[in-house]
RNA sequence: GGCCCCGUAGCUCAAUUGAAUAGAGCAUUUGACUACGGAUCAAAAGGUUUCAGGUUUGAAUCCUGACGGGGUCACCA
């Protein structure tokens, strides 16, 4: 920041163009018609391209309240704020009810030039509140697919967003690693492996184990049809079937603590955690605090006890206890079993407790998919009818599934799009494109590698989060994941744009009443730029990535536009190439501030 | 069947939470490298926002109904 440049007055308290323009409007509100509106019923939209302006004032609502005709109060509203800010608002029209604002050059080039040289544009400072993530949260049975990957990188950039807001974040995972499911497949494994091992076979240890639980099924599936074909329902085939009776008992088994089925249970599931450990460091997926199931499958027996002594709950005459949930919407729901063993939801009141003394975090969000939506209602109610302190901060960020043409995905079935290989599958397009183009020449191999792996990630993390995260989405394997338009490495490409600029440019003084007036282009970028900080705010606010991929994209959009345009090396003026060197700096920041919220690197050159 | 979501261009997605003529990308068509990097840019075409009513100055958005799709209603997790 330069305070001493005589010709440039920067304002320190400068806020968003947004909050600044609702405020003006509130105080001339006051002083005009001695009305008092709320920031939130004042809309400030921006200016639709085909009308002469920056941003809008609604004013049907204004108008209504105060009951003037909107053109007659939207000309005595512009006025006075043009009046009260000169240095803000260079002039205003009003068309049917909307009121039209131009911002000044001045105030946007104060912007950038007080921000240019930050490369914590945009982040807050550090504030008191705790937020805790659950994401990820594997199975131990089988490896990870598109689904995941869409659940861990929405878990991690949404971790990153509290972060880059002022937050302490705590990631956490929980291993489901007990249960039927698991027992299948170390069943499977006994039955047919013949003592084969990840190490003997080369496979990856989680694909290894997977492929177990994948051939339980197949097998099991026989022993139905053949029941079936004895007569027996589908329903009682299920159950009677010897591969399930067998995995049954392997669960009771593991639960009596029988030595010889831990060994077995420890073996394979150290296989998935050093096979699910290379995906994690892959992606980038990291974790704080890692739980496991087996250590708190037991937990919330207490909470049970605690609940019935405060009637919350109620014991059935085959000492079952329950919850009657009706008056709420819901249904009867049971907590603990006729043999005092902890159902599902139970296990998870019990981990809620435990992670609320272990990290006092004033919000726990947990990235489940929409499945759970039932659960994660009940979850809460219950947690806050037992008046746990850690019960209002319980948030369910409740995410749509990938879905494939064909519809949703299923180990079992094997119709499943595999981490490991779509990621496989991004490297090698990326590596593809990379050669096509020639771009890289001068590169070392290790150099190379890392580019593809940048590239190939970005575009599936972009693809994966730039959906609005409630929403289901649809991934297509025959059309492969776009590298171009809308997607991760357009804005990647920017960037590297961008920096070959600056490689060959040097930033000097500016003095800006001699770059000015911003031409069309030059003011979109810098508008763009402005709204980065409030940006954060609100992705962070709704949890939702897709804002700053969306974000993103309309930045390396817009300065795409002015790239192709104006020179910066050429510029007309000095003052221009100062100026439109900034704009690289600041843009280049953001564009690596943005996709490293998504989780996504930039590259120098591509 | 009860409850909860969803339905927007051929396809994949937006739409500041009720505002102006519903926007992008892909695919299609046309144009731009003797310009800091063409993974780019400029442009064309593509829509009765599933349908029918209603509320409102204003509806893709809110209400009612129909149709279509998904989820969930376990002493599974």
């Amino acid at each position: 920041m330069n305070l001493t440049n005589p010709t440039f007055a920067v304002n320190l308290f400068m806020m968003e163009l947004v909050p600044r323009i609702k405020e003006i409007v509130q105080s001339v509100l006051d002083q005009n018609y001695h009305l008092r509106m709320e920031s939130e019923a004042i809309l400030v939209n921006e200016t639709k391209p085909e009308f002469t302006g920056d941003y809008t004032v609604v004013l049907f609502s204004i108008s209504k309240t105060l009951k003037i005709n909107p053109d007659i109060m939207g000309e005595e509203l512009g006025e006075s704020m043009l009046n009260a800010q000169p240095g803000l608002f260079r002039s205003f029209n009003i068309i049917k009810g909307f009121l039209n604002l131009v911002i000044t050059d001045g105030i946007l080039c104060d912007f950038l030039e007080s921000r240019y040289e930050d490369p914590g544009y945009g982040f807050k400072p550090s504030n008191s509140g705790r937020v805790m993530v659950e994401y990820s949260s594997p199975n131990t049975n089988k490896p990870l697919h598109l689904g995941h990957l869409r659940n861990n990188f929405l878990g991690w950039s949404v971790a990153a967003l509290y972060r880059a807001n002022g937050y302490t974040i705590i990631k956490t995972c929980i291993a489901n690693d007990r249960g039927i499911h698991i027992c299948k497949s170390m069943l499977a494994w006994k039955l047919f492996a013949n003592g084969a091992t990840p190490g003997s076979t080369g496979i990856k240890g989680d694909h290894f184990v997977g492929d177990f639980y994948v051939l339980f099924s197949k097998a099991l599936k026989n022993e139905v049809a053949l029941l079936e074909a004895g007569g027996m329902s589908r329903e009682l085939a299920e159950k009677e079937a010897p591969l399930m009776k067998a995995a049954q008992e392997m669960l009771l088994a593991w639960e009596a603590g029988d030595p010889d089925t831990i060994a077995l249970w420890k073996k394979m599931n150290n296989w998935v955690y050093e096979g699910f450990e290379i995906t994690y460091r892959r992606i980038g997926s990291d974790f704080d605090k890692i739980y496991y199931e087996s250590e708190t499958y037991l937990l919330g027996k207490d909470l049970v006890e605690e609940g019935l002594n405060k009637h919350v709950f109620y014991r059935k005459d085959d000492g079952s206890v329950w919850i009657d949930l009706r008056e709420d919407g819901l249904d009867e729901k049971i907590v603990q079993r006729s043999d005092g063993t902890a159902v599902y939801i139970t296990q998870d009141i019990g981990l809620v407790v435990r992670k609320y003394e272990q990290y006092h975090m004033d919000r726990s969000i947990y990235v489940v998919a929409d499945e759970q939506n039932y659960h994660f209602k009940v979850l809460k109610l219950i947690c806050q009818k037992l008046q746990l302190p850690s019960a209002v901060g319980i948030f369910h960020l409740s995410y749509g599934l990938v879905e494939l043409p064909s519809g949703r995905m299923k180990t079992r079935e094997g119709n499943v799009v595999d981490a490991d290989d779509i990621i496989d599958e991004m490297n090698r397009i990326a590596e593809e494109h990379t050669n096509e183009l020639g771009k890289v020449e001068g590169f070392t191999k290790e150099e190379r590698t890392e580019l593809y792996d940048t590239i190939g990630l970005g575009a599936l993390k972009f693809f994966l989060l730039r959906v609005d995260p409630k929403k289901r989405m649809v991934f297509n394997p025959d059309e492969s994941i776009d590298f171009r338009g809308f997607t991760g490495p357009f804005v990647q490409y920017t960037y590297a744009r961008i920096r070959s600029i600056l490689r060959k440019e040097t930033v000097g003084k500016l003095y800006a009443d001699q770059a000015l007036p911003l031409l069309p282009l030059e003011k979109a970028v810098i508008l763009a730029l402005e709204k980065y900080e409030g940006l954060l705010h609100t992705a962070c606010q709704e949890m939702n990535p897709s804002l700053v991929a969306n974000y993103a994209f309309s930045l390396a959009k817009i300065f795409n536009s002015f790239y192709v345009e104006h020179s910066v090396g050429r510029a007309e003026s000095d003052h221009k190439k100062q100026l439109r060197i900034r704009m690289c700096m600041l843009t280049s920041t953001v564009l690596r501030s943005a996709t490293g919220l998504l989780g996504i690197r930039v590259p120098e050159r591509m």
